[in-house]
DNA sequence: TGCAATTTTGCAAACGTTTTCATAAAAAAA
DNA sequence: TTTTTTTATGAAAACGTTTGCAAAATTGCA
């Protein structure tokens, strides 16, 4: 017996073709006569062939294999994202490559070194904000590359990127999410904001938010105006904290969803209720959002939408890497007030 | 300019130098001298070389990449756990690969023919259960696999694999977990498996919990024994179904996290009180269990620590084929009990 | 300084594919 | 039937690495 796990020539011996046949049958399909596909299709099966993907790609062929980064798996609504990529990716027979930089830029950059050296054919990013040689890798091997997630920041930090987006508009959020808050009556609002060193979202989402705030004439007193990391532990203590000091706020504006999660939890534990002692929003509305008790009222980031353009997008440049069609495609989002936010009345 | 990319030989040229030697200056940087070295890497960063992996594994070397495949990204314990294989593996140079199944044994027959065609290092699979497909891939390949999480089922079903495992024994949590229940003074208990057809883990969790309930001469009656599958809005229903109508129970066993999550809100959403008018005990300790309100009672699995044994596992495994060392790691859980049980009480 | 032992280096042959080009076979047209 | 066009196939040259082997350079020791 072959010690060797068997090659494409050994197929092309037991169909009695050459490898170049073999080579096509797999590849173009259509190039190769029906009659010697089926010895082809035999003499594979018989001995368990696989393809070597490696071999192919050196001959300057695709790997059909995309990467993806994003911050970290622990957020449901990356999976959602991610999965539907995934999915949709599928479709195109094509290998989806996951990987985490942990919100570090250094590992992004590393990650993306890592892909370039494997010979992925595109690369979606999640975010819209990158290292300068991260960019300068993707330029130099012409990576089709896609950010997703977010629309470039206008007005915040320069937009530092020359790729093309597909997302939402993160400054419009906060604003929205402000404005439902403060339309239902409320004027102590507290905030806690998710940390915006190295995420442009979070800095967008605090940047309208405290537009709108300033837009409508109201103060936020800087004892609430907090900060926390996107993990549950962290913004329940930082929500005790802010809530059993006073003055009391009458709502407070989170970040994102596991932070309200957090103070919606950290407020029932201090014997509040939600929603007549505390109105709380959050952003993203992530698993569990609509199901837990209160609801919570929150912004839909439309995560399935965006994978499935992504994808497709992907697929495109790819594809046909000359026609450069839109540059920032800018994905709607959707308003959920649920239980967790009402009126404000005097307490 | 070079349109091309520039090679290895490339990099040579421009050290004045040879291409076997810029080789070994990437691959075993230990065999080529200070002076060399210094030449080579100034010669690399200038013309931004980046190695072809896909070259280099024709050539017979390791592609330093290793697979894993669990069930759906959408459970945070999971995150957790790929995180962590992912943070271990990093330490030791490999790049992982992560691809979803969703509960599916074609797809994953799928996704490891993949992981072979791309010459993977080796394939860390979620689940004892696979198809004999699969297996025979990874025999033919002799791709080292490792199974994690839980422990292959003594009693229910055959053990089909002949893989190594690391992980919990599921039947010994459901045990575990029906006795907390039972040792409260429960006799009115209702159980909302997950489906077990696909899934090693829920059946081993059911069985167990069936066991230890027969054992204390407990009846489950039909219409409290439910099935649903891992997700909120169908939990949700199932739970709320259950709830509501006559005989009410006084304590649920879940299937997982995600059902005991759905389950304390269904009841909340029915006006009950947690603990006092029903217990719930969840299986995971998902993110969020403990922070909930109530904090969710529930069995830990150690992902942690799972995900970093199953690391260096693979890694040994890949180094020293020869080498067999213990075949089934068995890991210990931990009971956390917490606020939505506690004893019954006459209603 | 000379000689052996050791380290460092370069040549050239793999590795398993894909693809160009030319040729053979089949189909279509005359 | 013969000629032309189309389609299917095979031979051989890439692709960018790694590595066995031998030669060259360096080091250690007397």
């Amino acid at each position: 017996m072959t010690q060797h796990r068997p090659t494409i020539n050994d197929v092309a011996r037991s169909a009695k073709t050459s490898a170049a046949t073999v080579s096509r049958y797999f590849s173009h399909p259509e190039k190769v006569s029906p009659k010697t596909s089926a010895k082809i299709e035999a003499a594979a099966d018989a001995l368990n062939y696989i393809r070597n993907r490696a071999a192919a790609t050196t001959r300057g062929q695709h790997s059909n294999t995309i990467g993806m980064v994003v911050p970290t798996l622990e957020s449901s609504i990356f999976a959602e994202l991610i999965e539907n990529v995934a999915e949709q990716l599928k479709a195109h027979r094509q290998t989806t490559l996951i990987a985490t930089n942990r919100y570090d830029k250094a590992n992004e950059l590393e990650i993306v070194r890592n892909f370039a050296e494997h010979g992925i054919d595109g690369i979606i990013l999640l975010g819209c904000e990158h290292d300068a040689n991260t960019l300068s890798v993707l330029e130099l091997r012409q990576i089709p590359t896609l950010c997703v997630w977010n629309h470039p920041l206008s007005n915040v930090g320069e937009s530092e990127t020359s790729l093309d987006t597909i997302g939402v508009d993160n400054v419009e959020i906060g604003r929205v999410a402000a404005r439902q808050v403060i339309n239902l009556g409320h004027r102590n609002i507290a905030c806690i904001f998710g940390h915006s060193e190295q995420n442009d979202r979070a800095a967008g989402r605090q940047e309208g938010i405290l537009q709108m705030m300033a837009e409508s004439s109201l103060e936020l007193l800087p004892q609430w105006r907090c900060k926390s990391s996107y993990d549950l532990r962290t913004a329940k203590i930082i929500a005790t904290n802010l809530l059993s000091s006073t003055p009391r706020p009458s709502a407070v504006i989170c970040g994102n969803d596991i932070i309200a999660f957090a103070t919606i939890w950290a407020a029932q534990a201090l014997g509040m209720r939600i929603p007549q002692d505390l109105s709380v929003m959050g952003i993203g509305d992530f698993q569990g959002a609509a199901d837990m008790m209160p609801a919570l009222s929150t912004i839909r980031i439309p995560a399935r939408m965006i994978g499935k353009l992504a994808a497709n997008r992907i697929m495109d440049m790819i594809q046909a890497p000359d026609t450069t069609p839109q540059r920032n495609l800018k994905v709607d989002f959707e308003v959920k007030m649920r239980q967790s936010t009402a009126m404000f009345s005097q307490p």
